[in-house]
DNA sequence: TCATCATTCACCCGAAAGGATGATTTAACC
DNA sequence: GGTTAAATCATCCTTTCGGGTGAATGATGA
């Protein structure tokens, strides 16, 4: 597995990283004398050191997981499909389409000539149903899903 | 009541912890007469800590690039362009990748670090410059103008 | 130094959206 | 004929969003 490898990799690093440290921080010890330096200076070098470190692997971790996540969804799955899988129905399909072009409730009922609370409803199901609970949320999901282009 | 929160919060944070971090050690040190706790094992506990919250920084400093550069496809486009072109300050474009992803003004207030005032007049000047007039309009522009993937 | 812009925050108000619940009609299915 | 699901519409209530306006700060650059 990619993830495993590469999680390994930074666990690899980390070790020579801390290593390489202590040999540092050794010699300079021994080397220079320098035996009185305060336990917040080492304290500083070593949260700055790791801070960074964390930051570049926190980094990598979360690019592997989104081109996994890219490539388990770059399939080519029909609407059709989707729409089935997820329970949505397909007038609830429609008004998530006309949801992500933009429009509002108001608008979405008047372009299928039915009333604001019929949307409301459709609404209201298709956020159960992808288990969100805010439009721009179910038009994220609902991409992903590929319910919609 | 409004947050009253600041850009500092996470300096702040980090000079706490790594106040509390020596007075803890410190603490042990002369509590539990561990004179002879090597380095290694003050580094280890340092670097952990540390890259735990290098990497917790790490998600909130690096979420908008994160966002900004992945692109499923792979395709290079070059988003700064295209803020440039239409005039879209670059915090204003870290609120409207994070508008894509879902997220309500508050929950973008609290990701950045600022007030939900703030956010919703970042939300209003992107709207005039997008010439939309709601959040959902907003998102499917700024994907077809390609200042978000 | 002055002007400009980005960023931040505040207040008010009305519109839109969302949550919960119940109800009716129609069509399909066994 | 009874069951089920889809589609329709409703009311009540709360939260979120959007429009408008004003203002302070800091950085940038002419």
């Amino acid at each position: 597995m990619a993830q495993h490898t590469s999680t390994g990799k930074i666990v690899l690093f980390y070790g020579v990283a801390l290593a390489m440290l202590v040999f540092l921080l050794k010699y300079l010890e021994y080397r220079y004398l320098i035996h009185d330096l305060s336990v917040e200076v080492y304290l500083g070098v070593i949260a700055v050191f790791f801070t960074g470190l964390g930051i570049w692997a926190g980094f990598r971790l979360t690019i592997i997981k989104r081109i996994v996540r890219a490539d388990e969804t770059g399939n080519i799955i029909s609407d059709e499909e989707s729409r089935k899988r997820t329970g949505i129905s397909k007038r609830e399909q429609e008004v998530l389409a006309l949801m992500a072009s933009g429009l509002s409730n108001q608008e979405i009922a008047d372009k299928l000539f039915v009333s604001l609370n019929t949307i409301k409803t459709h609404t209201a199901n298709l956020f159960v149903k992808l288990d969100v609970s805010r439009r721009t949320q179910a038009i994220k999901k609902a991409k992903e899903l590929r319910l919609i282009p």
